[in-house]
DNA sequence: CGCTTATCTTGAAGCGCATCAAATGAATCC
DNA sequence: GGATTCATTTGATGCGCTTCAAGATAAGCG
């Protein structure tokens, strides 16, 4: 900055206004030294003006599994919103790994990012950062509520409350609802959705559960065997799923057999609208997260509690998951 | 930190001996700092270190799509490597967007981040960013070769040869590959790689080309139908798919068609080893990216340049892909 | 034309830390 | 016991920038 000054014959301060307040430097002079900073090529150091003036302009995102496109979305939302306040969101990849979150969360706090987006691990006991006071403002995403934090998820029993309605609507009475662990909370919530839309009919459909011990394509396969084997009679007529893979495996277990035709003999609705899930030879109808929503309204969050830190309240949000009709109901 | 140094009782000097250089503190009162320290709760800022010292212990990734799991892999390895050699790896997501692949590389330059890893966008016409001098380090990944620069990427030519030459092993004497668009380089170059697989057989096998206009399933069930359609006589034995998703897609459309199963008329193999390749009914066979060799190699070659900034020597690495055999072939 | 006011510009101080030369203290040696 | 040497500790200086009080310049007014 100093070359730059000198170069356009002023101070070091006015170098720095035409970069700040440009409205406060006469035109003239401020295309002076806009002429010398093109000359030099002079790119102001981000970490000496945070350091001398306000705040970072960057806002890390740590997520448990960026494998996941869900996450991707979260990010890509949290992005947009982000740059509509001149902030910049910078991914870290905690691969699922306890540690990896912490070193990051503890980095990122070092480094005084303005914020942090935390997308935790599912566990419950999941307190590895949670002993600790950062000095970061830090929003969950998808994590079940904290007391002395902002958090944003999805809805998940509304969610399952969707799917279920939806088959109900069409005409569908002898339901099943496949998934596990249930331990997962996303699993029982989703349960517990398509239980209420069930009940909400008082009687006129039947909801049976299906336990599974995964969510992935061979658990939904052995599902759509069995209910193969079933006899026609006891044979429901539609299946909401715990997730898009495991929906995939039981239409793929269904697949070619007579008198189990998807959609006409068995509806099946997945979750998540996982990219698998529109590209199957039957589309799968789904339920899809409103993972965009969930990192802007994080951003959101973030920004509220930065500026107004006295004055604010965490507070929890649940997003509405939308519906994603296609061929398989 | 001064107020670490005043309750310790010593000079801020050595609270940063005991940060950076603890050999050369009595233990006595490195105990105390250290407890200080405990008691303050204090991290210290890792820009003004940054700032004062040497260099920042960042390192940026900007990748051209992260809902592209195989980016991913490089991300993880790159970390991996990273971390090795105390350094972090922070990742921007440009999202297929030239305009966000140039502020993030403005951002972290700016941001003086040790060096920067860049998977651009595909397009040949690239050149946004190449117009500029960064003052940072910049690896490129999966990317052609620039001459002023380090770069990694995956021997697209070699894993079309691996592919093909192990459907020859298994005794296929006629082939076809399958892909497109043919602009794309890997296309192109995995092309290349199953010719000279074919041509080593001196006419023992014959190879043709169907050129589709993605890589998308739907493209490779209208290759699957295609295929069904030709007399049996004069149908292939083999099927090279320029990616995972066209080889499913193939695989899809043959299923359940008598004469045409999976491996034994047909043997099938994709690309990438992409999620859905192991999921599938047929696992496919596949040729997998060596992604996390990838990130290790540019973070090394990153590391190299910037250590021996004067002697340093730009190279390209082309990292070899290997086959994963499955039921497919 | 002298003085007040508004507009620009300046230079110093400080952000939080690392480093380095200088100072202090302890240990060693004859 | 005094002189040396080596290990510790100190405090000042600077990293690249923003900001702020103060100085300089220009404009406005009677």
């Amino acid at each position: 900055m100093a070359d730059v000054a000198r170069l356009a014959g002023v101070s070091p301060g006015t170098v720095s206004h035409v970069l700040n307040h440009p409205h406060r430097v006469t035109p003239h002079t401020r295309a002076r030294v806009q002429a010398a900073i093109d000359e030099l090529g002079f790119a102001p150091d981000r970490r000496a003006r945070a350091l001398a003036g306000g705040a970072s302009t960057l806002i890390g995102f740590i997520v448990v599994d960026l494998t996941n496109s869900y996450f991707v979305d979260m990010a890509r939302g949290a992005q947009e919103a982000a740059q509509d306040a001149g902030m910049t969101v910078l991914l870290a990849d905690s691969a699922m790994s306890a540690d990896r979150e912490l070193t990051y969360l503890q980095l990122l706090d070092e480094e005084r990012f303005a914020g942090i987006l935390l997308v935790p691990r599912p566990t419950i006991a999941d307190d590895v950062w949670r002993s600790r006071s950062w000095t970061r403002d830090i929003v969950l995403l998808n994590a079940q509520p904290v007391g002395d934090r902002c958090g944003v998820a999805p809805d998940d029993e509304l969610g399952g409350y969707k799917a279920t309605r939806h088959l109900i609507e069409r005409g569908r009475r002898d339901l099943v609802f496949a998934g596990g662990p249930f331990t997962l909370h996303p699993v029982a919530a989703r349960h517990r959705g398509a239980q209420r839309a069930v009940a909400e009919t008082n009687g006129g459909v039947r909801l049976s559960t299906v336990a599974t011990e995964g969510l992935r394509p061979r658990h939904g396969r052995e599902v759509g065997d069995r209910l193969a084997q079933t006899r026609p009679a006891d044979r429901p007529d539609g299946v909401v799923a715990a997730a898009d893979l495991l929906g995939l495996g039981v239409v793929q277990a269904l697949a070619g057999r007579p008198g189990l035709s998807v959609p006409d003999d068995l509806s099946v609705v997945g979750y998540d609208n996982n990219q698998a899930s529109w590209e199957s030879p039957v589309p799968l109808t789904t339920v899809a997260q409103p993972g965009h929503e969930i990192g802007r309204t994080a951003v959101r969050l973030l920004l509220e509690e930065m500026r107004e830190r006295a004055s604010h309240q965490h507070q929890q949000v649940l997003l509405e998951p939308s519906l994603v009709v296609r061929s398989s109901s």
